[in-house]
DNA sequence: GACGCGCTTGTTAGCGCTAACAAAAACGGA
DNA sequence: TCCGTTTTTGTTAGCGCTAACAAGCGCGTC
């Protein structure tokens, strides 16, 4: 069905479109009357409503939110920026994200920053043309740019995926560090005594560290000595899993346990070891992070780290209409981390 | 970092933003000709260019996106709504049609309509009062208001995941009737000759309807009669998947091979045929689609039908460019379905 | 009957930008 | 040198909507 071209005596602008002003000359009434239909209903009498709800009907009115927005220098539209759209963990964030916010009649403006500080201030300078009603980045590191533009403007501003405490009001995730925290002291408390790290393979992802820090610092405190592997980086983390199952069970020192920085280095940790013959978890346990949809369906089934992933799309967008004046605050709404959760599985 | 209040002596709207105009007058030139900056450059001599340059960045000048698209009635944004951002296909489409499209300038408005066609409408109404410079939908199933609603505007639609010949200019997507008959006649091939179908659990997903109809239809053409298993709705996929394969294996005609409809469904078959001490694929065969990240890690590794999901989304973006003269059309862009790929791995 | 109050509707003046047209400046060839 | 052409810059008039203020109206109160 294709569409006709554009319509014979076009206006100069805007052509064809239905106005404000037309549907409020239809049936009498100002336009202002008609604005306050959609934004203030309350304002409007109950009979005059209705009148309107039917011209509306009839004439297709479709309400024009560009011109709405510049006149009120409001939007109702919210922009994230997201390392990428399709990790499993961050489909299930901007999911929640989205759903809450559609839920109140806001849209969601998407971009994905690859975990790159350039791609990430581009993609807020664009954002900023839109004069969103909030902004969502994810993590605590910005390019000097991003830090400046976000700090000239009023919008309200949410963080997500990590949480630090001195940035503590405007951050909605959880404590990286104590991911690593708990993984490392589950295998210590089931005897473990030999256990390594294994870094993510995609440059950028700080977060990743801090779950190694928090592994390290366990580890010392017990009197351990923490070792880790950093598969190449132009690897994918399945193939990365793989490189660092093999490389650690040919080390000296073999390992009795390995923490994955993610499910998917694990899953190809997990392979590889079933190749070589490591029996899992009796040779080797095997923890991952982010309980990715397959986790359960491995062999064996892997032990890992569930980090609140739509949670935070939830919150997050929660915060956000809070700001707003569209929710109004509970009073449980103190700021705090959420939450991650172990899965315990045949891994380990 | 708390944002500080707005300004003391607040203007009545719009306070504090950096206009266009302040740019100009700051060096002495008039506003069209920094627009003209940013919109058409080579209109603007190089030294007043390089002056304007200086000037935006000292004053921090962001363009208000908001404005210009009023002026113009052509904002560049473009909407996309897609049945769920969280699955695993969907997730790579929106991520191909995202990055293509950021590359280009343009930005991504994106809503989630679960296979609910009035949710659909309300993304799209929403969407038409952006003035997006294109529109993208999900499959060719619409609800009669949004349909009127395409039909009235001169927004460039692209439908994607589908593919009808007879809709082919504004399609990008594939046969999902082929699909179906693709995974038949390769167990017709094997020698399997009891192939059962197991069909979505998920309400609205018609294209899996299709590609059971290829599957029966290509049995019946074999003189086989085809039949499917319905699992319960409310059932999770990976649950669904299980009962499945339950329910089967005490069928009288217990099948030789079963496609299933996704390969979530196809992942709890494996699981729940493992439990039961079915060997897979020597009892029985299985084929899944969409070769989800997971399936080469499952045990053992699912035969699977791998659609094109991020060209989906590249090709869509490069479709709607080409429609808005920012790509110029290559030579071989007849429409045409796009390819899937069998992926023989253990599991048949 | 005057007054105050709440409710509903209207008037005016932009929001910040760009399309269309207009004019001025630079250039080039006979 | 002059005129036609191209390049560069400016003027004007909105795009469609809403904030702010204003005004009309009905009602109850003293």
């Amino acid at each position: 069905m294709p569409r006709p071209p554009a319509d014979s005596p076009r206006k100069r602008r805007g052509a064809g479109r239905v106005t404000l002003s037309a549907v409020a000359e239809r049936i009498g009434v100002s336009s202002i009357t008609v604005s306050r239909y959609f934004n203030q209903p309350d304002q409007v009498s109950p009979e005059l409503r209705e009148r309107i709800r039917t011209a509306v009907e009839e004439m297709g009115y479709v309400p024009n939110l560009v011109a709405g927005g510049l006149a009120s220098a409001k939007g109702r539209i919210v922009g994230m920026v997201i390392p990428n759209i399709s990790g499993p963990i961050f489909a299930q964030t901007i999911q929640g994200f989205s759903d809450t916010l559609t839920r109140h009649g806001y849209q969601l403006l998407l971009a994905s920053s690859y975990f790159s500080e350039e791609q990430e201030e581009s993609a807020v300078r664009a954002f900023l043309g839109w004069s969103p009603a909030a902004l969502v980045v994810t993590s605590h590191f910005h390019s000097a740019g991003t830090e400046k533009m976000l700090a000239d403007t009023d919008i309200p501003l949410v963080e997500i995926w990590d949480y630090q405490p001195e940035r503590a009001p405007l951050q909605v995730g959880f404590l990286h560090h104590q991911v690593g925290v708990s993984a490392a002291r589950y295998l210590l408390d089931k005897g473990y005594r030999r256990i390594a790290f294994v870094q993510n393979s995609v440059p950028g992802d700080f977060s990743a560290l801090e779950r190694r820090d928090g592994y390290a610092d366990t580890l010392r405190a017990a009197g351990l000595e923490p070792w880790w592997f950093a598969p190449d980086e132009n690897l994918q983390p399945f193939e990365a899993g793989k490189q660092a199952m093999e490389s650690l069970m040919h080390d000296s020192q073999r390992p009795d346990a390995i923490i994955f920085a993610n499910d998917n280095l694990a899953a190809g940790g997990l392979l590889a070891g079933r190749r070589a013959g490591v029996r899992i978890p009796e040779d080797c346990a095997v923890v991952g992070f982010g309980d990715y949809a397959f986790a359960p369906m491995l062999m064996p089934s892997l032990t890992t780290i569930r980090p609140p992933a739509r949670q935070i799309g939830e919150v997050a967008a929660q915060r956000i209409l809070q700001k707003l004046g569209v929710l109004t605050e509970r009073s449980s709404d103190a700021p705090a981390p959420l939450e991650c959760e172990l899965i315990e599985r045949e891994s380990s």
